[in-house]
DNA sequence: ATGGTGGGGGTCCCA
């Protein structure tokens, strides 16, 4: 079973990449983040004709938005809590049938925070350590197996996941307060599924600013989007790959999309 | 040290 994440940065905008992401890839398992749509315009027909009749959806005006999209039966988990009470669209979760037993996937899109890393100054960044304290709390309190966490946690953890460690020490996305709090989340029960593949001394990105002329040619990128897998599916984890290609596409994402594949 | 570029929905928010 393939699944790809994807901070996808408007839906509606990007269908036609995404189908040509499905062309290239054919995953099983879609998760999109900053889909950008509201339920009720939420393009259902055209993501059916691409392959993926099976869908679970938490979009709202303008902002946030995430989506898992599927071939086969979705079985959605409603229960999940309304992080921060914010009611804002950035967990959906749903069950499938594996190759050797159900999965449950968690598609998460974790505040970005704001620019200034300080919890008084800034409510968009006590926001965001706050939404991973409760995220973690929750985790620490339902041990869940076979299970999938995917999405973009907008916090690059380790050294080689940004470009400079030393100039970002500084800059939200890669502050001690964020990378603690990512890392404690991380060991309430998961494995890396990235770095289970590419070793912690190697640079690894998912995002490049769109702010770079020459994103490529600079390469300053960090590593914002994560796949993270309880024990029990290590076994089964036959590969990953980070779509580094679509960020050359026309009118791309920021983010590219990240694949790992779960076999039997 | 600064500003650089996107998307959404409307004349400014968010990333």
């Amino acid at each position: 079973m393939r699944i790809v994440t994807w901070n996808i940065n408007s839906l509606r905008l990007r269908l036609p990449l995404l189908a040509e992401l499905d062309r290239q890839l054919r995953p099983d398992v879609i998760c999109l983040q900053e889909t950008k749509v509201p339920d009720p315009l939420f393009p259902h027909e055209a993501l059916k004709e691409l392959g993926y009749p099976h869908q679970v959806r938490r979009g709202m005006k303008g902002y946030n938005g995430v989506a898992i999209l599927a071939r086969q039966a979705l079985e959605p988990v409603l229960d999940t809590p309304d992080w921060c009470e914010k009611g804002d669209c950035r967990h959906a979760a749903a069950r499938i049938e594996g190759e050797d037993g159900p999965v449950e996937i968690h598609n998460f899109y974790v505040p970005a925070g704001g620019d200034i890393p300080d919890e008084d100054e800034n409510p968009k960044y006590a926001h965001k350590l706050a939404f991973v304290d409760q995220v973690t709390a929750w985790f620490e309190t339902h041990h869940l197996a076979r299970t999938v966490i995917v999405g973009d946690l907008n916090i690059a953890p380790l050294e080689n996941d940004v470009w400079s460690h030393k100039q970002l020490l500084k800059v939200v996305s890669h502050t001690p307060p964020e990378t603690t709090r990512l890392n404690a989340w991380l060991n309430t029960g998961f494995v890396d599924a990235m770095r289970h593949f590419i070793p912690s001394d190697e640079k690894l990105y998912t995002w490049w600013s769109y702010r770079n002329r020459d994103w490529s040619a600079s390469n300053r990128g960090r590593r914002l989007d994560h796949v993270w897998i309880t024990p029990d599916l290590v076994a089964s984890l036959h590969g990953m790959q980070v779509i580094r290609e679509t960020r050359d596409w026309a009118s791309p994402s920021d983010h590219v999309p990240v694949m790992i594949n779960l076999g039997a």
